[in-house]
DNA sequence: ATCATTAATCAACACGAAGTTTATTTTAGG
DNA sequence: CCTAAAATAAACTTCGTGTTGATTAATGAT
């Protein structure tokens, strides 16, 4: 044989003890979870589990490094002409539709990872990509520091908060708007308050 | 004696342990902490611990009830008058700067629960804090249902996710501006954009 | 200053999970 | 069918937990 990450018997043993890590930190959260619970509810045995990973730890990082990776690649897509193409027009950016779309596939990941239960550095991974992948896009616009009702990087932090809030909220609500409602949400308050609240415009 | 809360050793004791964990938790994160850790920092003995608390989790609640119980406290000398008062003029809340005074004051306590090695409970308790009593005093504008940009319950989420994000990047900042300077962002932020956003007002 | 009360310490204990190791069984693929 | 590697099984050490009983130290009232 000599393949490693091929072998049908370790995807479907990573599969398995992802699965299970994601549903048991929905129940209990990730504190209180063992190794011991993980490949119970695997099925698997204890001993199985350190043939791939280090710890619990190791496990829930090598599964978020993953779900990065998968957001970087659609923020790869992002054409710069969608800011013209949809500047004034009330549309989404098919970009940020996307995402939500992203999201929903893997609801149970990032409703959990950006839940009550979930690891608030996560939430900060997740910040700093909204803030590269879509607050930088609009930094062209903030030119001159003066009369400013609020500091640039407080209005960055309230943005991206509150971007982040939008999606825990969606996520807890099961999803009762398209990811096209949503991502047209985002595009309607970015467009109506950001703007005025740095004063760039009346 | 008879006295319990009373006796200097056990405020002594307890408050040596809050602090011990603080500092660890900035450290290593609340889930990485064991009880042992705890006390030798507190330089303590170990089972000195459980004749105060069952586990960390009870010790990290009832520090959280505490301060949750501070900002209620605050929260009550909040006057419905001041809607009125500071409405129109630039000038903060006398109440949101109180706020932010009690988060200085307790910064270590804040700064770690609300940051990538706290609690993402806590932020969620602090949410529904905000949500009361912030939010809930302008839903007064909030009449007709029909025609607004985006769903009420959203923008909601939207504000106060919002808020948090002010308030932990300020502890991130190590607080380099003052609590009367924050309370202005706030009332700014609330005054220039989410009304519009709401569709209430050009 | 003395003394009864109670907190804090110390040592020992059983228990459970972690992480490792070795031998054995099962499975995938040439 | 047969070989290589993955999964299982069982044993083992280590470590933290939570508890208990005996001892020492401190507090506050007399």
């Amino acid at each position: 044989m000599s393949e490693n990450a091929n072998d049908p018997r370790i995807v479907r043993t990573m599969h398995m003890l992802r699965e299970a890590l994601l549903e048991l930190m929905e129940e209990h959260g990730f504190e209180r979870i063992t190794v011991k619970d993980i490949t119970s509810k695997a099925g698997l045995n204890r001993g199985t589990f350190y043939l791939h990973y280090a710890d619990k730890f190791d496990l829930l990082e090598r599964i978020t490094e993953d779900m990065m990776q998968g957001l970087r690649q659609i923020a790869q897509t992002f054409d710069p002409l969608d800011l013209v193409m949809h500047e004034s027009r009330d549309t989404p950016f098919p970009f940020t539709v996307r995402l939500f779309e992203y999201f929903g596939e893997h609801a149970r990941f990032f409703s959990v990872m950006l839940g009550p239960k979930g690891d608030p550095a996560f939430s900060v991974k997740f910040k700093e990509f909204m803030q590269v992948h879509l607050m930088d896009k609009f930094n062209e616009f903030h030119h001159s520091e003066d009369r400013v009702p609020v500091p640039w990087d407080y209005l960055m932090a309230y943005l991206i908060s509150a971007h982040l809030g939008i999606v825990q909220y969606w996520l807890e609500q099961g999803r009762d708007y398209t990811p096209w409602d949503m991502a047209l949400m985002f595009t309607r308050m970015t467009q109506l308050s950001p703007i005025q609240s740095a004063g760039l415009k009346k």
